[in-house]
DNA sequence: AATGACTGTTAAAAAAAGTTAAGCCCTTAC
DNA sequence: GTAAGGGCTTAACTTTTTTTAACAGTCATT
């Protein structure tokens, strides 16, 4: 489950500060808005942000000054400015002091979405591996090394057997949509990857009987749903 | 004590090409200048690349499609475009191809190296280990010397094992997309191809074996996993 | 109860991958 | 020049995985 991204937005033009407000809290991110960079400045060191864009000029102080701050306490964190013009040394003078990016106004939402989002992606750690283990009554099942711990000897999963197995576990005791489904591990849902999938289903119940407890159960013309009694 | 930063250059244009060649080559940078996209992305599996600069229009293969390609076998590697004009659909396909950034020409050449440096400044703090050495569980793997340190003495790797086991261990834990890899190592991803890197596979297996939480995936139709089990 | 769409299950067919060995090509050594 | 060896590809055969077929059973609706 992604985590929501939190924004530091400082802006003192309300026209254009709450443009981006809507827009990005509309994207799914928290956002907070100051005025100026004094503010903006006390809230970061109150708060844990992901990200920061700053209007270079401002009352108070301006962006520049309050990037020079944060980077006084965090050499890390992105900052984005925003900027009238294009102004080339304002750009040089950004970049140096640390600036992750630029935008100059007027510029389309969509730009600044994928500006952020590129910028993340780089930040992002990409090792960390989420571990993939359900509990399936007592049967443990370890979808990253697709092991399934049944009596005896585990049992080693097939691609498709352990993707399916996956979805089930992730929407346990809930309707698993047949459509959706197949779509999400076939990639099309036609008559005949609906006949492969009833195949994976037979075979993970045979792989689950040995628990009586556990069922997969099929909804009518909706889906199956894996069920854990008591 | 600054490792040289080795940057892939592609530009058609030689006027611009040779350029920024030697502009960059002045700051301190080694810079390879490929003519098309098909040729930079041979060079580019040949070698170790630490950031990308591709022009978006160039014959043979453009700078997009070019990019695409890397991005299924190397996810970090910062890419930066040109373009002729800014176009809002081009700088949006680049963003979400996974671009670092996008420049319009023309452009001022403190300009762009303000923002290769501010990429750079990202990435430096986040991956520390780009000196093509791998850990792969306790089996330490040397790409640069083509050395993969097993019990006893070091096993010297052939071309193509290295290749292999190369973008295995930079996608560790992630799905190696088959045909991206055979096009990447072998130029063309045929059937004959595709058996060999079956073959170069079961060597890999067999050299890793000696550590039981390594083990190489397939993923039925789609690719290999090198999986690390803790 | 009859109909047709949907599901359960097993088996056969097809496609993909695992493995070992033979063959081919290029380089190096005699 | 030719023999030897390494590296890569191709071949051959096996096994695994997935799809398709076939047939039986179920469910909702009429």
């Amino acid at each position: 489950m992604e985590k929501k991204l939190n924004i530091l937005l400082a802006e003192d033009d309300d026209n254009l500060g709450l443009l981006l407000h809507s827009f990005l809290k509309s994207k799914g991110f928290n956002v907070e808005l100051l005025r100026n960079g004094k503010l903006a400045f006390e809230r970061f060191n109150q708060a844990a942000f992901d990200f920061c864009i700053f209007d270079v000029m401002m009352p108070e102080m301006d962006g520049f000054t309050l990037a020079k701050e944060i980077r006084e306490i965090d050499k890390k964190v992105p900052i984005l400015f925003l900027t009238a013009k294009s102004m080339k040394e304002d750009k040089l003078e950004g970049f140096s002091i640390g600036a992750d990016d630029y935008m100059t106004k007027p510029f389309s939402m969509e730009e600044l979405l994928a500006r952020i989002e590129a910028i993340m992606r780089r930040s992002e750690t990409t090792q960390n591996v989420e571990d993939d283990v359900y509990m399936i009554g007592n049967i443990k099942f370890d979808s990253q090394s697709r092991l399934l711990y049944t009596q005896g000897e585990p049992t080693k999963l097939t691609t498709k057997e352990n993707q399916l197995l996956k979805l089930l576990c992730k929407n346990k005791n809930e309707i698993l949509d047949r459509q959706a489904t197949l779509r999400a591990i076939w990639g099309d849902d036609n008559y005949f990857n609906g006949r492969s999938m009833d195949v994976y289903i037979a075979k993970l119940r045979k792989l689950l009987r040995e628990d009586d407890r556990i069922e997969i159960m099929n909804i009518h013309g909706k889906g199956f749903q894996l069920l854990v009694k008591n």
